[in-house]
DNA sequence: TCATTCATGTAAGTGGTTACATGATTCA
DNA sequence: TGAATCATGTAACCACTTACATGAATGA
């Protein structure tokens, strides 16, 4: 596939768990190239390339899956305002936790149309079970989120003494 | 406090969902002071300085937190190597989800020490409710991992041939 | 006395985004 | 004919980590 075709895989396949941007992704196929692990062919249109992986990019691709995943550092800017609620006050946090909810509520939908579509596929069986179990992870903690989300506007309401003091 | 307790305290504190290290506080405790929005004093040992934040300091915190959080982009690799699982293999996929379940049950004892901790602590009243809604955050997306895990391995289990196409 | 913790800071490098510049092709 | 999409790439910049260098204080 191309450079392009790439990026538009990553955002629509990979879009829950993964981002990439043409500036990283055009120096890596040059770079990979370089390394024998992809090759470039011609593209239909002039200065487009496709790019195949080589039985060399293959197995260094399952190395690089069977290494440990490298912790990456975190950073919740959510729960980092939940966090300094008291400084933010309770009405500015409620607001948070009802956006947070929303938000989730319209993913879990997303989520659901992904599974429809992905277990209507016809192609690519090898593959399903694979897809659905991390749309089944996506599902579930949305569903967490739901619920928190909901038992946290329960507290604020019931006690909301408690976040004034 | 001090650069050295600063990290501490997020590394303590804060470490579920947010990390800093030294080479970003020392510059950013710098930068603050030139702003005026963190005072610098000095410290009970020689060398050492421990800063306060300053009243402009604290409305800029404030006017921080208010911002929308800006997205920090997606790279779950765990997820990653299970949407590739078909190049990785049922057998090393399984193992990654029973390493992940017993890191999430080790993770929930965690919150539910600190839990105790929070709640059994006079000092800090008027946060408490807001860092106790962080922890509740926390279980609940443990808690979803879990049971995800033991769905997912469930399906292994029963369904090992359509992880084999 | 010696390991550990407290303490400060810098330099090199990495990994990444954003914005920009450019232009062909498709299709309404 | 003009908007949207396909397509490639670079340059500037940013946030951040890692490793390094240094040393005082604490306490077993």
């Amino acid at each position: 596939m191309s450079g392009y075709a790439v990026r538009a895989a990553i955002r629509d396949q990979l879009g829950f768990f993964w981002s990439e941007s043409f500036g990283q992704i055009y120096p890596t196929l040059s770079a990979l190239q370089a390394r024998g692990e992809v090759e470039k062919h011609d593209g239909s249109r002039p200065g487009s390339s496709l790019y195949s992986l080589t039985p060399t990019g293959r197995s260094r691709m399952v190395s690089l899956l069977e290494q440990p995943d490298s912790p990456t550092p975190r950073r919740d800017g959510f729960m980092l305002r939940l966090f300094f609620g008291r400084s933010l006050g309770p009405d500015a946090c409620r607001e948070l936790v009802v956006h947070a909810r929303a938000n989730a509520a319209q993913q879990l939908a997303v989520y659901q149309a992904i599974r429809a579509q992905v277990e209507s596929e016809t192609d690519y069986l090898e593959h399903k079970p694979y897809w659905l179990i991390t749309i089944s992870a996506g599902e579930h903690t949305t569903r967490a989120a739901i619920a928190w989300a909901d038992e946290t506007l329960e507290k604020f309401d019931s006690a909301r003494t408690d976040f004034l003091l």
